[in-house]
DNA sequence: CGTCGCATGTAACCAGTTACATGATTAA
DNA sequence: TTAATCATGTAACTGGTTACATGCGACG
Protein backbone atom coordinates (compact mmCIF):
# COMPACT_ATOMS: atom_id res chain seq x y z
CA UNK A 1 0.00 0.00 0.00
CA UNK A 2 1.93 2.93 -1.23
CA UNK A 3 1.76 6.09 0.82
CA UNK A 4 -0.98 8.09 -1.41
CA UNK A 5 -3.46 5.16 -1.11
CA UNK A 6 -3.12 5.48 2.68
CA UNK A 7 -3.97 9.20 2.59
CA UNK A 8 -6.61 8.68 0.47
CA UNK A 9 -7.71 6.35 3.54
CA UNK A 10 -6.82 9.16 5.86
CA UNK A 11 -9.25 11.63 3.90
CA UNK A 12 -12.13 9.63 3.30
CA UNK A 13 -12.87 10.12 6.90
CA UNK A 14 -12.91 13.55 6.74
CA UNK A 15 -10.85 16.78 5.26
CA UNK A 16 -7.60 17.18 6.54
CA UNK A 17 -4.06 19.05 6.27
CA UNK A 18 -0.82 16.85 5.15
CA UNK A 19 0.16 17.82 8.68
CA UNK A 20 -3.36 16.26 10.23
CA UNK A 21 -2.92 13.60 7.92
CA UNK A 22 0.83 12.59 9.32
CA UNK A 23 -0.35 12.93 13.06
CA UNK A 24 -2.99 10.55 11.66
CA UNK A 25 -0.12 8.00 11.02
CA UNK A 26 1.29 8.78 14.26
CA UNK A 27 -1.29 8.72 16.87
CA UNK A 28 -4.46 7.35 15.35
CA UNK A 29 -5.91 3.40 15.52
CA UNK A 30 -3.91 2.57 12.09
CA UNK A 31 -0.43 4.10 13.54
CA UNK A 32 0.70 0.35 14.16
CA UNK A 33 0.31 -0.72 10.54
CA UNK A 34 0.58 2.30 8.57
CA UNK A 35 2.50 5.42 8.02
CA UNK A 36 3.90 7.92 6.12
CA UNK A 37 6.46 11.22 7.43
CA UNK A 38 6.30 14.46 6.03
CA UNK A 39 8.61 13.69 3.21
CA UNK A 40 6.42 11.11 1.57
CA UNK A 41 3.28 12.18 2.35
CA UNK A 42 3.59 16.08 0.79
CA UNK A 43 4.62 14.34 -2.62
CA UNK A 44 2.10 11.71 -2.09
CA UNK A 45 -0.55 14.22 -1.42
CA UNK A 46 0.24 16.48 -4.79
CA UNK A 47 0.31 13.18 -6.78
CA UNK A 48 -3.39 12.50 -5.36
CA UNK A 49 -4.18 16.24 -6.51
CA UNK A 50 -3.37 16.06 -10.36
CA UNK A 51 -5.23 12.87 -11.68
CA UNK A 52 -8.37 14.79 -8.92
CA UNK A 53 -8.75 12.26 -6.52
CA UNK A 54 -8.17 14.77 -3.97
CA UNK A 55 -9.37 18.50 -4.33
CA UNK A 56 -7.81 21.12 -1.96
CA UNK A 57 -8.85 24.48 -0.45
CA UNK A 58 -6.59 27.18 1.14
CA UNK A 59 -6.49 29.05 4.33
CA UNK A 60 -4.89 31.46 4.84
CA UNK A 61 -2.89 32.44 8.35
CA UNK A 62 -1.05 34.72 9.70
CA UNK A 63 2.82 34.18 10.11
CA UNK A 64 2.11 30.86 9.34
CA UNK A 65 2.04 28.84 5.98
CA UNK A 66 -1.66 28.49 4.32
CA UNK A 67 -3.34 25.31 5.88
CA UNK A 68 -3.96 23.52 2.83
CA UNK A 69 -7.18 21.32 3.50
CA UNK A 70 -7.80 18.16 0.90
CA UNK A 71 -10.83 16.79 0.34
CA UNK A 72 -11.36 13.06 -1.08
CA UNK A 73 -13.24 13.02 -4.72
CA UNK A 74 -15.56 10.36 -5.72
CA UNK A 75 -12.60 9.31 -8.24
CA UNK A 76 -10.25 8.81 -4.77
CA UNK A 77 -12.93 6.96 -3.24
CA UNK A 78 -12.51 4.80 -6.11
CA UNK A 79 -9.43 4.29 -6.21
CA UNK A 80 -9.04 3.76 -2.46
CA UNK A 81 -11.74 0.98 -2.39
CA UNK A 82 -10.55 -0.59 -5.26
CA UNK A 83 -7.26 -0.95 -4.43
CA UNK A 84 -8.46 -2.31 -0.66
CA UNK A 85 -10.28 -5.09 -3.28
CA UNK A 86 -6.76 -6.34 -3.96
CA UNK A 87 -5.08 -9.34 -2.50
CA UNK A 88 -3.29 -7.59 0.71
CA UNK A 89 -0.10 -9.87 0.52
CA UNK A 90 1.57 -10.96 3.52
CA UNK A 91 1.89 -8.39 6.09
CA UNK A 92 5.33 -7.11 6.63
CA UNK A 93 7.14 -7.09 9.77
CA UNK A 94 10.75 -5.98 10.43
CA UNK A 95 12.63 -5.89 13.93
CA UNK A 96 15.70 -4.97 14.90
CA UNK A 97 14.96 -5.61 18.66
CA UNK A 98 14.34 -9.48 17.86
CA UNK A 99 16.80 -9.89 15.81
CA UNK A 100 19.11 -8.71 18.13
CA UNK A 101 17.81 -10.75 20.68
CA UNK A 102 18.16 -14.13 18.53
CA UNK A 103 21.74 -13.57 19.40
CA UNK A 104 21.49 -12.64 22.58
CA UNK A 105 24.00 -15.64 23.73
CA UNK A 106 26.63 -13.69 22.14
CA UNK A 107 25.47 -10.22 23.95
CA UNK A 108 26.32 -8.52 26.95
CA UNK A 109 23.63 -9.10 29.73
CA UNK A 110 23.33 -5.74 30.36
CA UNK A 111 22.52 -5.10 26.91
CA UNK A 112 20.04 -7.42 26.54
CA UNK A 113 18.55 -6.49 29.71
CA UNK A 114 17.93 -2.41 29.09
CA UNK A 115 16.66 -3.17 25.58
CA UNK A 116 13.79 -5.84 27.33
CA UNK A 117 13.07 -3.72 29.78
CA UNK A 118 12.97 -0.74 27.29
CA UNK A 119 10.88 -2.38 24.94
CA UNK A 120 8.43 -2.93 27.78
CA UNK A 121 8.00 0.36 28.62
CA UNK A 122 7.25 0.91 24.53
CA UNK A 123 4.68 -1.74 24.51
CA UNK A 124 2.64 -0.68 27.45
CA UNK A 125 3.00 3.26 26.48
CA UNK A 126 1.51 1.59 23.01
CA UNK A 127 -1.18 0.02 24.31
CA UNK A 128 -2.16 3.50 26.68
CA UNK A 129 -2.20 5.39 23.13
CA UNK A 130 -4.36 2.98 21.67
CA UNK A 131 -6.92 2.74 24.52
CA UNK A 132 -6.88 6.78 24.95
CA UNK A 133 -7.49 7.11 21.01
CA UNK A 134 -10.54 9.76 20.88
CA UNK A 135 -13.21 9.21 18.31
CA UNK A 136 -12.07 11.66 15.61
CA UNK A 137 -10.89 8.90 13.84
CA UNK A 138 -13.75 5.87 14.89
CA UNK A 139 -17.39 7.05 13.40
CA UNK A 140 -19.95 5.04 15.56
CA UNK A 141 -21.61 4.09 12.47
CA UNK A 142 -18.85 2.37 11.24
CA UNK A 143 -17.50 -0.30 13.43
CA UNK A 144 -14.71 -2.08 11.87
CA UNK A 145 -12.15 0.91 13.04
CA UNK A 146 -13.22 0.06 16.85
CA UNK A 147 -12.11 -3.38 15.94
CA UNK A 148 -9.26 -3.10 14.40
CA UNK A 149 -8.33 -0.25 17.45
CA UNK A 150 -9.29 -3.33 20.29
CA UNK A 151 -6.86 -5.72 17.73
CA UNK A 152 -4.39 -3.53 18.20
CA UNK A 153 -4.22 -3.29 21.93
CA UNK A 154 -4.70 -7.36 22.12
CA UNK A 155 -1.39 -7.33 19.57
CA UNK A 156 0.54 -5.53 21.92
CA UNK A 157 -0.57 -7.01 25.04
CA UNK A 158 0.31 -10.41 23.62
CA UNK A 159 3.38 -9.21 22.80
CA UNK A 160 4.32 -8.04 26.01
CA UNK A 161 3.05 -11.08 27.67
CA UNK A 162 5.60 -12.91 25.60
CA UNK A 163 8.32 -10.72 25.79
CA UNK A 164 7.83 -10.09 29.91
CA UNK A 165 7.27 -14.15 30.35
CA UNK A 166 10.71 -14.73 28.41
CA UNK A 167 12.93 -12.20 29.35
CA UNK A 168 14.71 -13.90 32.73
CA UNK A 169 15.52 -16.70 30.08
CA UNK A 170 16.73 -14.47 27.70
CA UNK A 171 19.25 -12.44 30.20
CA UNK A 172 20.04 -15.98 31.28
CA UNK A 173 21.03 -17.18 27.89
CA UNK A 174 23.21 -14.12 27.96
CA UNK A 175 24.85 -14.43 31.66
CA UNK A 176 25.43 -18.46 31.06
CA UNK A 177 27.34 -17.15 27.58
CA UNK A 178 29.80 -14.54 28.73
CA UNK A 179 32.58 -15.86 28.39
CA UNK A 180 31.23 -18.02 25.50
CA UNK A 181 31.32 -16.89 22.06
CA UNK A 182 28.41 -18.05 19.56
CA UNK A 183 29.18 -20.81 17.86
CA UNK A 184 32.19 -20.43 15.38
CA UNK A 185 32.00 -22.02 12.24
CA UNK B 1 19.01 -3.37 10.18
CA UNK B 2 20.37 -3.52 6.26
CA UNK B 3 20.63 -6.95 3.94
CA UNK B 4 24.46 -6.79 4.64
CA UNK B 5 24.30 -7.67 8.54
CA UNK B 6 21.27 -9.57 8.17
CA UNK B 7 23.42 -12.38 5.61
CA UNK B 8 26.09 -11.73 8.12
CA UNK B 9 23.60 -12.66 10.95
CA UNK B 10 23.30 -15.73 8.62
CA UNK B 11 26.83 -16.55 8.19
CA UNK B 12 27.75 -16.09 11.82
CA UNK B 13 25.92 -19.28 12.81
CA UNK B 14 27.35 -20.93 9.59
CA UNK B 15 29.37 -21.21 6.07
CA UNK B 16 26.49 -20.69 3.32
CA UNK B 17 25.88 -19.72 -0.13
CA UNK B 18 23.86 -16.84 -1.38
CA UNK B 19 21.34 -18.83 -2.16
CA UNK B 20 21.04 -20.83 1.21
CA UNK B 21 21.01 -17.41 3.04
CA UNK B 22 18.08 -16.63 1.00
CA UNK B 23 16.31 -19.78 2.51
CA UNK B 24 17.27 -18.89 5.82
CA UNK B 25 15.03 -15.54 4.96
CA UNK B 26 12.62 -17.54 3.88
CA UNK B 27 12.45 -20.64 5.97
CA UNK B 28 14.04 -20.23 8.73
CA UNK B 29 13.35 -19.31 12.79
CA UNK B 30 13.36 -15.50 11.76
CA UNK B 31 12.15 -15.02 8.80
CA UNK B 32 9.17 -13.87 10.42
CA UNK B 33 11.12 -10.64 11.28
CA UNK B 34 14.03 -10.53 8.64
CA UNK B 35 14.71 -10.87 4.86
CA UNK B 36 15.62 -10.33 1.42
CA UNK B 37 15.46 -11.63 -1.59
CA UNK B 38 18.08 -12.25 -4.27
CA UNK B 39 18.55 -9.15 -5.60
CA UNK B 40 19.59 -7.66 -2.51
CA UNK B 41 21.55 -10.50 -1.17
CA UNK B 42 23.97 -10.99 -3.77
CA UNK B 43 24.95 -7.23 -4.06
CA UNK B 44 24.93 -6.99 -0.02
CA UNK B 45 27.32 -10.31 0.22
CA UNK B 46 29.71 -8.79 -2.41
CA UNK B 47 29.48 -5.20 -0.43
CA UNK B 48 30.68 -7.54 2.90
CA UNK B 49 33.07 -9.29 1.47
CA UNK B 50 34.98 -6.37 -0.34
CA UNK B 51 35.96 -4.88 3.14
CA UNK B 52 36.91 -8.61 4.06
CA UNK B 53 33.94 -8.90 6.87
CA UNK B 54 33.35 -12.88 4.67
CA UNK B 55 35.18 -14.92 2.61
CA UNK B 56 34.54 -17.05 -0.38
CA UNK B 57 35.50 -20.79 -1.63
CA UNK B 58 34.40 -21.52 -4.76
CA UNK B 59 33.12 -25.24 -5.52
CA UNK B 60 32.56 -25.81 -8.92
CA UNK B 61 29.31 -28.07 -10.48
CA UNK B 62 29.06 -29.65 -13.60
CA UNK B 63 26.07 -27.79 -15.55
CA UNK B 64 25.01 -25.23 -12.79
CA UNK B 65 27.04 -21.67 -11.90
CA UNK B 66 30.03 -22.43 -9.52
CA UNK B 67 28.69 -22.61 -5.35
CA UNK B 68 30.19 -19.55 -3.87
CA UNK B 69 30.31 -20.21 -0.24
CA UNK B 70 30.72 -17.74 2.18
CA UNK B 71 32.10 -17.57 5.83
CA UNK B 72 32.26 -14.96 8.00
CA UNK B 73 35.44 -13.37 9.13
CA UNK B 74 36.61 -11.71 12.34
CA UNK B 75 35.92 -8.26 10.67
CA UNK B 76 32.12 -9.70 9.98
CA UNK B 77 31.57 -10.51 13.47
CA UNK B 78 32.66 -7.28 14.68
CA UNK B 79 30.71 -5.62 12.23
CA UNK B 80 27.70 -7.39 13.23
CA UNK B 81 27.71 -7.43 17.34
CA UNK B 82 28.82 -3.68 17.20
CA UNK B 83 25.50 -3.15 15.16
CA UNK B 84 24.08 -5.67 17.34
CA UNK B 85 24.66 -3.17 20.26
CA UNK B 86 22.84 -0.53 18.72
CA UNK B 87 19.60 0.99 19.89
CA UNK B 88 17.19 -1.46 17.85
CA UNK B 89 14.81 1.31 17.18
CA UNK B 90 10.92 0.88 16.61
CA UNK B 91 9.89 -2.27 14.61
CA UNK B 92 8.03 -1.90 11.81
CA UNK B 93 4.93 -3.80 11.12
CA UNK B 94 2.77 -3.02 7.64
CA UNK B 95 -0.29 -4.28 7.09
CA UNK B 96 -2.16 -4.11 3.63
CA UNK B 97 -4.71 -6.87 5.28
CA UNK B 98 -5.54 -4.77 8.44
CA UNK B 99 -5.74 -1.57 6.10
CA UNK B 100 -8.49 -2.82 4.15
CA UNK B 101 -10.16 -4.68 7.71
CA UNK B 102 -10.87 -0.87 8.55
CA UNK B 103 -12.72 -0.05 6.05
CA UNK B 104 -15.16 -3.38 6.08
CA UNK B 105 -17.62 -0.94 6.87
CA UNK B 106 -17.35 0.30 3.57
CA UNK B 107 -16.52 -3.17 1.64
CA UNK B 108 -18.27 -6.45 0.48
CA UNK B 109 -19.04 -8.90 3.37
CA UNK B 110 -18.11 -11.55 0.96
CA UNK B 111 -14.08 -10.28 0.24
CA UNK B 112 -13.98 -9.76 4.14
CA UNK B 113 -14.58 -13.21 4.54
CA UNK B 114 -12.21 -14.25 1.80
CA UNK B 115 -9.81 -12.08 2.97
CA UNK B 116 -9.76 -13.21 6.80
CA UNK B 117 -10.26 -17.06 6.35
CA UNK B 118 -7.48 -16.48 3.95
CA UNK B 119 -4.76 -15.25 6.72
CA UNK B 120 -6.44 -17.68 9.30
CA UNK B 121 -5.26 -19.98 7.47
CA UNK B 122 -2.20 -18.58 6.60
CA UNK B 123 -1.29 -17.95 10.34
CA UNK B 124 -1.93 -22.08 10.75
CA UNK B 125 0.70 -22.17 7.78
CA UNK B 126 3.52 -20.12 9.60
CA UNK B 127 2.96 -21.87 13.06
CA UNK B 128 3.47 -25.45 11.35
CA UNK B 129 6.45 -24.18 9.61
CA UNK B 130 8.20 -22.46 12.77
CA UNK B 131 6.99 -25.58 14.45
CA UNK B 132 8.74 -27.63 12.10
CA UNK B 133 12.11 -26.16 12.01
CA UNK B 134 14.72 -28.16 12.26
CA UNK B 135 18.26 -27.54 14.15
CA UNK B 136 20.16 -26.35 11.02
CA UNK B 137 20.04 -22.74 12.46
CA UNK B 138 19.67 -23.51 15.86
CA UNK B 139 23.03 -24.42 18.14
CA UNK B 140 22.16 -26.46 21.39
CA UNK B 141 24.66 -24.23 23.02
CA UNK B 142 22.35 -21.29 22.08
CA UNK B 143 19.13 -20.74 24.10
CA UNK B 144 17.94 -17.55 22.49
CA UNK B 145 17.52 -18.71 18.62
CA UNK B 146 14.80 -21.87 20.09
CA UNK B 147 13.27 -18.67 22.44
CA UNK B 148 13.09 -16.77 19.64
CA UNK B 149 11.48 -19.04 17.82
CA UNK B 150 8.86 -19.82 20.74
CA UNK B 151 8.02 -16.33 20.66
CA UNK B 152 7.30 -16.36 16.83
CA UNK B 153 4.77 -19.36 17.28
CA UNK B 154 2.99 -17.38 20.27
CA UNK B 155 2.97 -14.39 18.23
CA UNK B 156 0.98 -16.24 15.47
CA UNK B 157 -1.13 -18.39 17.95
CA UNK B 158 -1.87 -14.27 19.40
CA UNK B 159 -2.95 -12.70 15.96
CA UNK B 160 -4.79 -16.43 14.92
CA UNK B 161 -6.86 -16.08 18.22
CA UNK B 162 -7.85 -12.50 17.76
CA UNK B 163 -8.58 -12.60 14.28
CA UNK B 164 -10.81 -15.35 14.88
CA UNK B 165 -12.42 -13.85 17.83
CA UNK B 166 -13.13 -11.06 15.69
CA UNK B 167 -13.87 -13.01 11.79
CA UNK B 168 -17.94 -12.66 12.55
CA UNK B 169 -18.03 -8.81 13.91
CA UNK B 170 -16.30 -7.85 11.15
CA UNK B 171 -18.23 -9.56 8.29
CA UNK B 172 -21.49 -8.83 10.13
CA UNK B 173 -20.23 -5.18 9.69
CA UNK B 174 -19.50 -5.40 6.22
CA UNK B 175 -23.14 -6.94 6.03
CA UNK B 176 -24.66 -4.13 8.01
CA UNK B 177 -23.73 -1.76 5.56
CA UNK B 178 -24.11 -3.21 2.53
CA UNK B 179 -26.14 -0.15 1.44
CA UNK B 180 -24.58 2.61 3.46
CA UNK B 181 -21.36 3.83 2.36
CA UNK B 182 -18.29 5.09 4.49
CA UNK B 183 -18.94 8.50 6.55
CA UNK B 184 -19.07 11.47 3.37
CA UNK B 185 -16.57 14.15 4.89
C1' DC C 1 5.60 -31.67 -20.41
C1' DG C 2 5.46 -28.39 -16.81
C1' DT C 3 7.09 -26.56 -12.66
C1' DC C 4 9.94 -26.67 -8.72
C1' DG C 5 14.61 -26.58 -6.90
C1' DC C 6 19.19 -25.49 -7.65
C1' DA C 7 22.58 -21.44 -8.60
C1' DT C 8 24.43 -17.06 -9.99
C1' DG C 9 24.12 -12.33 -11.00
C1' DT C 10 22.95 -7.31 -13.28
C1' DA C 11 20.33 -3.12 -14.36
C1' DA C 12 16.61 -0.20 -14.28
C1' DC C 13 13.38 1.49 -11.44
C1' DC C 14 10.88 3.37 -7.64
C1' DA C 15 9.48 4.53 -3.11
C1' DG C 16 10.49 6.26 0.94
C1' DT C 17 13.97 8.49 4.34
C1' DT C 18 16.85 12.23 5.77
C1' DA C 19 18.43 16.59 5.67
C1' DC C 20 17.62 21.06 4.39
C1' DA C 21 14.86 25.53 4.32
C1' DT C 22 11.82 28.77 7.17
C1' DG C 23 9.77 30.54 11.33
C1' DA C 24 6.10 32.15 14.87
C1' DT C 25 3.74 30.61 19.20
C1' DT C 26 3.28 28.38 23.53
C1' DA C 27 4.10 25.52 27.37
C1' DA C 28 7.58 23.62 30.69
C1' DT D 1 15.54 28.98 27.28
C1' DT D 2 14.54 24.93 25.39
C1' DA D 3 11.56 22.03 23.27
C1' DA D 4 7.28 21.08 21.16
C1' DT D 5 3.48 22.32 18.05
C1' DC D 6 1.98 24.24 14.10
C1' DA D 7 2.75 24.32 8.77
C1' DT D 8 4.62 23.79 4.24
C1' DG D 9 7.69 21.89 1.02
C1' DT D 10 12.23 20.30 -1.94
C1' DA D 11 16.46 17.70 -3.14
C1' DA D 12 19.68 14.34 -2.61
C1' DC D 13 20.26 9.93 -1.27
C1' DT D 14 19.67 5.13 -0.23
C1' DG D 15 18.13 0.88 -0.33
C1' DG D 16 15.34 -2.62 -1.85
C1' DT D 17 12.12 -4.60 -5.58
C1' DT D 18 11.29 -6.31 -10.16
C1' DA D 19 12.55 -7.86 -14.34
C1' DC D 20 15.93 -9.69 -17.04
C1' DA D 21 19.63 -13.25 -18.32
C1' DT D 22 20.91 -18.39 -18.24
C1' DG D 23 20.02 -23.30 -17.78
C1' DC D 24 20.08 -28.23 -16.09
C1' DG D 25 17.92 -32.12 -13.35
C1' DA D 26 14.31 -34.27 -10.85
C1' DC D 27 9.74 -35.22 -9.86
C1' DG D 28 4.91 -35.75 -10.81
Amino acid sequence: MDVKTTCLGVLVMGNATGYEIRKAFEYGPFAHFADGGFGSIYPAIAKAESPGMVTCKKHKQQKRPAKKIYAITDMGREHLFSTLKKDPGEDKFRSNFLFALYYADALPAEWIDEIITKRIADYKQKIECLVNINNQYCDDKNIAPTLIRHKGIEYYKAMLGIISNKKDKFIAAAIDNRNNNIKQP
